[in-house]
RNA sequence: GCUGAGGUAGCCUAGCCCGGCAAGGCGCCAGCCUUGAAAGCUGGUGGCGUUCGCGCCACGGGAGUUCAAAUCUCCCCCUCAGCGCCA
């Protein structure tokens, strides 16, 4: 959600930010907030008269009878004040969520740096990292080389779960570990404090932290309960503080998120179907900040940084682009996506998002920040990133190391969590 | 799941039976005092609106009764304790 108050002191500032989307929807809806602003502020001014009314009439009731000197005239003009009331609170209430439901579908305002452009095709490629290997026609998808080696069950997961989940077996079980032992790791010696959130959340903080459109689309409803599947712990991490004030002066928190993902949605395949890149649940170890305004720009391209150093040790080549406007989305003010070389697709697809989320989460969670009991409370920032997605992270590893015989070389960075093991082989007796 | 006790400002607490402007303490901020600090003293310390005078709201949430609800009635949520169940 946007700031209000800048809404109404700087209403040019906004439209201009929003006319960059070029999206004339927009700028309607700007303009038919702050006309819904004007209305309830009128409505209130009706009925705080109607209440002050209301306070002094009662308040002289008890005077009056409590001296023995009781008004008729006064008590029977106190007696029209409630129904009237209740129509001029109804009015203002209407308003007031009318405002608000339009308020809440204003999207944040972008960066300045974030470039024009209809969809993800328009994204400016900021670096590459690498060297991406260009013969893929003879490597294997990393679903094939899975199945190779006998470590993912595809069909018989589509049996008992259905398409878009999967069964992993053997020592790629260990390697999933592994990446997120490894990630964290990275993340603990930079300074982060491991987290394992709820994998559940009720409605109300879910509407605090990611677009009720992705809302519906994505998210797995537990039947009976207000609770749903988180789609990542950025969402119980940002959840983590609502309704409460933050200590300036312990920001920034960087907070590292173990958990599992669950998504309904996994829209359409490319080449390569079989596998787990577009999957309904997977493993994250994710990045999340609560910081002081003037830090979350800085703190953005840490995050990034850190997100490029998980696949530079492991030695996966990718590159880094810049999120235009059409593929932003709602939340975010910026995004980077960091994009993992896969040489049998011989395509660069995303692995991690990284994005300032300036005061939109917070805001709508009730965050504030500041020293409690002072007065000139402000928004603290929330930013996030992947580190690592084991799906996806795995599937990058599988098919960029695979070799002619099958077998997979195990990054060295991630030989310490397996063992000292350097590959993947098929095991030779078949369970 | 059952029984009981609770939910009041950043935190802790009083008020609730018996309806009438939410009292006090801690913490924090500012001023006074001080070489400096502490202590002490004074004031401030939530949200919304505002014509900047002030007004309204806020006692877990909602509904009801009433001229008037923290207080009475009903529904719901949450926390804690004990019991039950349990990897």
């Amino acid at each position: 959600m946007i700031d209000l108050d800048l809404l109404r002191k700087e209403p040019t500032k906004v439209e201009e930010n929003l006319a960059r989307r070029k999206n004339p929807v927009y700028v309607r809806l700007l303009a038919e907030v702050r006309q819904q602003d004007e209305l309830w502020r009128a409505s209130l001014r009706t009925s705080d008269e109607l209440r002050r009314r209301r306070n002094d009439l009662s308040r002289r009731i008890g005077e009056s009878r409590a001296e023995g000197t009781p008004s008729a005239e006064i008590e029977a003009e106190a007696k029209t004040i409630p129904d009237a009331l209740r129509a001029a609170e109804a009015q203002e209430t209407e308003l007031l969520h009318a405002r608000d439901a339009l308020l809440k579908r204003i999207p944040n305002l972008m960066d300045d740096s974030v470039p024009f452009g209809a969809d993800d095709s328009e994204n400016v490629v900021l670096s590459t990292w690498g060297r991406p290997n260009a013969d893929g026609a003879s490597l294997k998808s990393h679903g094939e080389v899975l199945e190779g080696l006998g470590m993912a069950e595809f069909e018989r997961a589509r049996r008992a779960s259905g398409a878009g989940f999967y069964y992993l077996r053997g020592d790629v079980v260990l390697l999933d570990l592994a990446l997120q032992r490894f990630a964290l790791d990275l993340l603990t010696q930079r300074g982060f404090t491991p987290v394992a959130p709820p994998y559940m959340l009720r409605r109300a903080p879910y509407e605090g932290v990611t677009d009720l459109a992705d809302f519906e689309n994505v998210m797995y409803k537990v039947e009976g309960e207000d609770l749903y599947l988180i789609a990542t712990s950025e969402h119980p991490l940002a959840a983590l503080y609502q309704g409460e004030i933050l200590d300036e002066d312990q920001l920034p928190f960087r907070l590292a998120g173990v958990s599992p993902c669950f998504r309904k949605e996994i829209g359409g395949h490319g080449v390569d179907q079989k596998g787990i890149f577009r999957v309904h649940q997977f493993q994250k170890v994710e990045q999340f900040v609560f910081c002081r305004p003037e830090d979350s720009p800085t703190i953005l391209e840490e995050l990034r940084a850190n997100a490029e150093e998980v696949f530079r040790q492991l030695g996966v080549p990718y590159r880094v682009v810049n999120v235009c406007t059409g593929d932003l989305g709602t939340v975010a003010a910026k995004k980077y996506d960091i994009e993992a070389w896969f040489p049998r697709q011989q395509a660069f697809r995303e692995v991690v998002s990284c994005s300032n989320c300036t005061d939109y989460q917070a805001r709508r969670l009730g965050i504030r920040l500041g020293k409690a009991g002072r007065p000139g409370k402000l928004v603290p920032h929330t930013l996030n990133s992947t580190a690592v997605a084991t799906s996806r992270g795995l599937a990058v590893i599988l098919e960029q190391f695979q070799q002619p015989d099958g077998s997979v070389t195990i990054p060295d960075v991630l030989r310490p969590y397996m063992g000292g093991r350097s590959s993947l082989a098929r095991a030779v007796a078949k369970a």
